[in-house]
RNA sequence: GGGCGCUUAGCGCAGCUGGUUCAGAGCAUCUGCCUUACAAGCAGAGGGUCGGCGGUUCGAAUCCGUCAGCGCCCACCA
């Protein structure tokens, strides 16, 4: 077969990722064997891949691959994510484009369109998974709405209601205008903002004369005496049902008691005091909106005042303030600050930097708290059940520091606000009873609406009623109440608790993630998990970094600085794209995605690529095996059989940049540098057949190896290089490198670390050719001064650096330039092509570096303390040393001479 | 305001409980080679007083303190 010198991605991909599913290669069943589990954080489902689900699902797929190598029962289970408040807003959004408003549709008619939206766009995501190589057991795909799912979902939500762990209240919540729908606290991005802070007039009623003004600040001017109040959201003045100060502040000690006016508005309101008010802020006057901050909203609660909700749900005014009903919560802002100077209310303004609260979905839109209804998962009791594992390693976190961040956010959780003013989700499952408007309200919680019917009529007056009495509550739960379920849900756990399913792939082993869920879902999963199965969900948790651009900032539609990661895979294949991504990957950093590291990916499998060809080149005879074969085969064995066991530690760590590190140098320097070139006969030249079968099975190994990183070009290579029957292949091949046959793995060292000497020599020739511009095929002879201590790697020696002869000599030939390797001294001949001057300078400089480190050596053991403290070894080392660096020195001061003669 | 982490070669990083000639590999750079597997390659080379200062120690990139710079997370000061 005739292979073109370049390997191209864009032949073999697509054939060999059909054949691993029509073999069912990726399909998992529960069976005798360990499982290794991974449930895939689901994307949204009409999301679209980018470079960071490319990075996270590398690693998953990196780890899966090296699970079923190692023989174990592996399973990757996809699914998405229906993303609720991200899908809502898409479908708006594009309701909107063809002039529809969501509020002009039912209920029923809207789900339809979002239904519609993700069966269209649904999947998409999964597709270009397919096309990295995932691989994913693709007949379990969930989906977090799907029956399963949804109904584990409402199970979950009356279970906790029963339990009493989910209440209903009316609390200050964050409020999406945008979205128009509550947001969870973790769901709110906080940014340093530039800002204004405005210092306000409000006149104190009735007040004419003051007699103690110790200490005191007064303002007065012609209108009267007010208190200045500095506030960032003048809008909301019609709001404020009160003015506080703090009754320990002596400047202000002028106004308790008495009642301010609202500036523009006209309201009067009491000065309150409280111990809340920082004496040090502004003017110590604080102004209390209890609608419309949590603070205020706790001042409002303790001092009983009155609440005016001036908002309307979409952030406009409402017709409860006296002042821009209908306007803006924006436009209101300017526009009053304008009416304020021209009424000569502002007392002065400053710059000013705070944080404002984003909705994490809406960007651009500014949280408003809110007080609302909602319902409520208590986390107390989750925060207890969820921190051990953690804490006491039952769950391993990579990198183990985020167990801190962790831990912190337990220690501190609020409760969770589950429901949404959303219709895309899963509806909560509450139905309300009929209730006058001034009687509290009434409901059931049930998993069906016969239950609430059932439930319903066992209270006090309603058991008559009907399920048309009843009204099903509208609002959907947080994405989040079915994702933390993810885990379980996937093996119908919720369902059906002791289903063999479950029971054998929980828990998961390993998750992998970015850090920014950790609380969303990380920590939630860990919870349910607990709750529902008592026990962990997974055993490792590895978190990535975030891709970056090469200059460091986030990627991101609106920079434009992300690539589309399917132009790069056609562009680079996606072995080279995957190992481009975790070329830039270290664990726990975030990584900066640069696009000629894809270049490096594609350039090694190009290098696999080649090193097939001439493999595949060779023709085998029955001839004798040469010496320097057999002692290439010795030393890659052993080199193999240590990289193996070093990668099986890297991937413990989970350091798969390394691992992927080592692969490279393995097949790259180890195999084709020196392996290769070893056995390789001359052009057109036979091998004989021990040696090419050796190579076989060395390649195949190798392939093995790599597979996890590289899937595509391995198994095109694995399936050329022996005869395979069909359904057989690379990933679920075993990987043997006799290791258990090594009678002793010290020789494995010791050979090892001569052949790194062998090397050294090699190289000492090479860099003699290059510095003399002797053509490679210009023969050499080397000539050992003393001893040839690595005599059994004559043959490599000689071939690799094209001698022809090694002699051993007390004497240094004539005209020869030498090179130290460890403390042996080589010299290579090349008569009249010396330069006496150059190599005396050379040696010179040498012997100068030898004799300094000497004389650091001599110090160090020359310090009675040093001898006398440190321990045996190291002074025996330092011994050693000196020893060798003496004999070093000798050696260079016996070739000056004989070069200065 | 609290917490966590980072600072080692031009770049992104490794260096585990202090001691192998420990100051490293990869990429980039430079030099020489189109040597019949691979120029998407091969053979070589240069490059860092391990952020600053102080301490512990016989010995510090490694441990401790401190300062500086950077980053992340959490927090209701208007």
């Amino acid at each position: 077969m005739e292979l073109a010198s370049k390997y191209s991605p864009a032949e073999v991909e697509g054939k060999w990722y059909e054949y691993w599913v029509k073999h069912g290669l990726f399909k998992s069943k529960p069976d005798g064997r360990e499982p290794y589990t991974i449930v895939i954080p689901p994307p949204n489902v009409t999301g679209v891949l980018h470079m960071g689900h490319m990075l996270n699902n590398t690693i998953q797929d990196i780890l899966v691959r090296k699970a079923r190598l190692d023989g174990k029962n592996a399973l990757w289970v996809p699914g998405t994510d229906h993303a609720s408040i991200a899908t809502e807003a898409k479908v708006v959004n594009r309701l909107a484009e063809q002039g529809i408003k969501k509020c002009d549709l039912s209920r029923e008619e809207f789900l339809q369109h979002a239904w519609d939206w993700t069966h269209e766009h649904g999947g998409i995501i999964l597709k270009q998974l397919r096309r990295l190589g995932a691989s994913c057991d693709w007949d379990r795909t969930a989906f977090t709405m799907d029956e399963v799912r949804s109904e584990s979902v409402l199970r979950v939500f009356v279970d906790l209601y029963r339990k009493g762990l989910i209440y209903r209240g009316l609390r200050m919540v964050n409020w999406d205008p945008k979205a128009q729908t509550v947001l969870s606290t973790e769901e709110v991005v906080y940014r340093d903002e530039k800002s204004k802070l405005y210092y306000l007039k409000y006149y104190v009623k009735d007040l004419n004369d003051i007699k103690d003004v110790k200490d005191n600040i007064i303002h007065k001017d012609d209108k009267g005496y007010y208190a200045v109040v500095a506030t960032t959201r003048p809008e909301t003045i019609m709001g404020d049902t009160a003015m506080c100060v703090n009754p320990k502040d002596p400047k202000n000690q002028w106004l308790r008691g008495h009642k301010v006016v609202v500036p523009l508005v006209g309201r009067e309101i009491p000065v309150i005091e409280d111990r809340y008010v920082d004496v040090e802020f502004g003017t110590g006057c604080l102004k209390v909106t209890p609608a419309h901050d949590v603070n205020d909203y706790q001042l409002g609660k303790t001092h009983n005042l009155e609440t005016i909700d001036i908002f309307n749900p979409d952030g406009t005014i409402s017709d409860q303030s006296p002042l821009y009903v209908g306007m803006d919560r924006m436009a209101v802002r300017k526009q009053i600050v304008e009416d304020l100077k021209a009424a000569g209310l502002v007392e002065k303004i400053e710059d000013y930097e705070n944080k404002v609260g984003y909705s994490e979905r809406n960007p651009d839109t500014a949280v408003e708290p809110r007080l609302c209804k909602q319902w409520f998962l208590s986390m107390k009791h989750f925060a207890d059940i969820a921190l051990p594992p953690v804490l006491e390693g039952k769950i391993k976190f990579h990198p183990q520091r985020y167990v801190t961040t962790y831990r912190n956010w337990l220690e501190n959780i609020q409760d969770w606000c589950i429901s949404r003013q959303l219709w895309w989700g899963h509806r909560i499952p509450a139905w309300f009873l009929p209730t006058r408007e001034e009687e509290e309200e009434k409901y059931v919680v049930a998993l069906t609406e016969e239950e609430a019917v059932a439930e319903a009529r066992k209270i006090k007056g309603f058991e008559t009623i009907t399920a048309a009495e009843l009204r099903r509550d509208e609002d959907a739960l947080d994405t989040w109440f079915s994702s933390w379920l993810w885990p379980i849900s996937l093996f119908d756990g919720i369902r059906c608790p002791d289903n063999e399913e479950i029971k054998y792939y929980y828990p998961t082993s390993d998750l992998i993630t970015a850090p920014d869920i950790i609380f969303f879902w990380v920590a939630r999963m860990i919870m349910a998990g607990e709750e529902y199965m008592g026990d962990v969900p997974f055993r490792n948790v590895y978190f990535t970094g975030i891709v970056r651009d090469e200059i460091g900032r986030k990627m991101s539609k609106q920079l434009g600085n992300s690539p589309d990661p399917i132009a790069l895979m056609e562009k680079y294949g996606a072995d080279g794209v995957r190992m481009g991504m975790l070329l830039a990957a270290p664990a726990g950093n975030d990584i900066l995605f640069a696009e000629n590291l894809c270049e490096q990916g594609r350039n090694f499998c190009n290098k696999i690529w080649n090193a097939f060809r001439l493999v595949q080149g060779w023709q085998s005879a029955d001839l004798e095996q040469p010496e320097v074969n057999k002692v290439a085969i010795r030393w890659f064995e052993a080199r193999l059989r240590a990289a193996v066991s070093e990668l099986d530690d890297l991937y413990g760590k989970y350091r798969l940049n390394e691992a992927l590190m080592t692969v490279f140098k393995l097949f790259t320097d180890e195999f084709s540098g020196w392996y290769l070139e070893m056995v390789k006969p001359a052009y057109q030249q036979p091998i004989d057949k021990a040696t090419y079968e050796t190579t076989l099975q060395f390649f195949d190994s190798l392939l093995k190896v790599i597979h996890p990183f590289m899937p595509f070009i391995t198994e095109e290579l694995w399936q050329h290089i022996y005869e395979r029957g069909e359904g057989e292949s690379v990933m679920v091949s075993t990987l043997d490198v006799g290791a258990a046959s090594v009678a002793c793995p010290a020789d494995d060292e010791r050979l090892i670390n001569d052949f790194e000497n062998v090397k050294k020599v090699v190289a000492g020739v090479r860099a003699v050719r290059n510095q003399k511009n002797i053509a490679n095929k210009e023969p050499l002879s080397l000539v050992c001064l003393g001893a040839d201590n690595y005599a059994s790697f004559d043959s490599v020696v000689k071939k690799m650096s094209n001698l022809s002869s090694i002699e051993v000599s007390e004497q240094s030939p004539e005209g020869a330039v030498k090179f130290l390797v460890g403390t042996s001294e080589y010299a290579v001949p090349i008569g009249s092509l010396i330069d006496v001057e150059a190599e005396i300078a050379k040696q010179e400089a040498e012997l100068k570096r030898l004799e300094g480190f000497l004389v650091g050596v001599q110090k160090k053991l020359g310090n009675a303390n040093f001898v006398a403290h440190a321990p045996e070894q190291v002074v025996a080392l330092e011994r050693k040393k000196q020893a060798d660096a003496e004999q070093k020195i000798a050696a260079i001061r016996e070739t000056l001479k004989t070069l200065k003669a």
